[in-house]
DNA sequence: ATGGTCGTTTCACGA
């Protein structure tokens, strides 16, 4: 089983790819996030006649993620258990969808930017992390055996060598001790990082900035992670970062993270 | 400190 998560940056500009990378890299379960189009703008028909089907959580379609699956989508849920919303009235923010995919349960998350250190988007993004913290701690307890993913686009970078040049983020929002806190708290309530252990850095990045020629110069940052439960981490016989991806025009600007799985 | 490049709710803003 092969299960990838991709910050696609709008799935209708890159449907195309999205197409064409499931079935190049023989995808079974794909995670996506910024899908930025509602759930009435999906373009499902090309993934339906490839087998697959969607479930997307896009009802603000900047935050919007999505579950792809060709091995079953079950007991699909939009958010988790307090998830917080943003401003008054709370925004009912798309940026977690989960659903139990071939027996493995399977979250796309698109964790808040943050924008700035002190922009209250970084405050709603460490309650956002703190929500699902306990959320997923309640599941590694209600069923311990239960292989769970926790991937997406966790907009932190655990390691000072996650990020091309750590000097150059002093006063951003990614690196932060808090971020970095709360990343770690998710890995102590049970989620180990699945892919690091097979792409060690340094210089293993999973996003590049469009601009400036980043990718070619390969400065990035490693922000795409997929966090496993026990079940499924001891599943895991692979890991790859898709930059081939990312590579060319008309990429998004985040490559896939694949994870291989044994039956 | 600034700007560069994408995508969208586009001549503005978020990432």
């Amino acid at each position: 089983m092969r299960i990838a998560t991709w910050n696609v940056n709008s799935v209708r500009s890159r449907i195309a790819r999205v197409e064409a990378f499931v079935a190049r890299q023989d995808i079974d379960v794909l995670a996506l996030q910024e899908t930025k189009a509602r759930d009435d703008q999906w373009p499902t028909m090309g993934l339906e006649a490839l087998g697959y089907e969607v479930a997307s959580a896009g009802h603000d379609q900047w935050n919007g993620v999505a579950v792809v699956s060709r091995v079953g989508l079950e007991d699909v849920e939009r958010g988790f258990p307090d998830m917080p919303g943003y401003g008054e009235p709370p925004a009912s923010e798309a940026r977690a969808i989960g659903a139990t995919c071939g027996g493995v349960r399977v979250w796309s998350l698109y964790v808040p930017n943050g924008r700035k250190p002190d922009d209250p988007h970084y405050h709603y993004k460490l309650r956002w992390l703190s929500a699902l913290r306990d959320a997923a701690a309640a599941w590694r307890e209600s069923a311990p055996d239960l292989p769970v993913a926790l991937t997406g686009d966790w907009n932190i970078a655990p390691l000072d060598e996650d990020v091309f040049d750590i000097t150059r983020f002093a006063h951003s929002t990614h690196v932060t001790p808090a971020e970095r806190g709360a990343f770690e708290a998710v890995v102590e309530a049970g989620y180990a990082d699945v892919v690091r252990p097979f792409q060690p850095g340094p210089e293993v990045y999973t996003y590049w900035d469009y601009y400036r020629q980043r990718f070619e110069r390969n400065r990035g940052m490693r922000i795409d992670f997929v966090l496993g439960s026990p079940a499924f981490e001891k599943r895991v016989v692979g890991a790859e970062i898709d930059r081939e991806e990312r590579a060319g025009t008309g990429s998004s600007d985040h490559a896939p993270v694949i994870v291989e799985l044994s039956d």
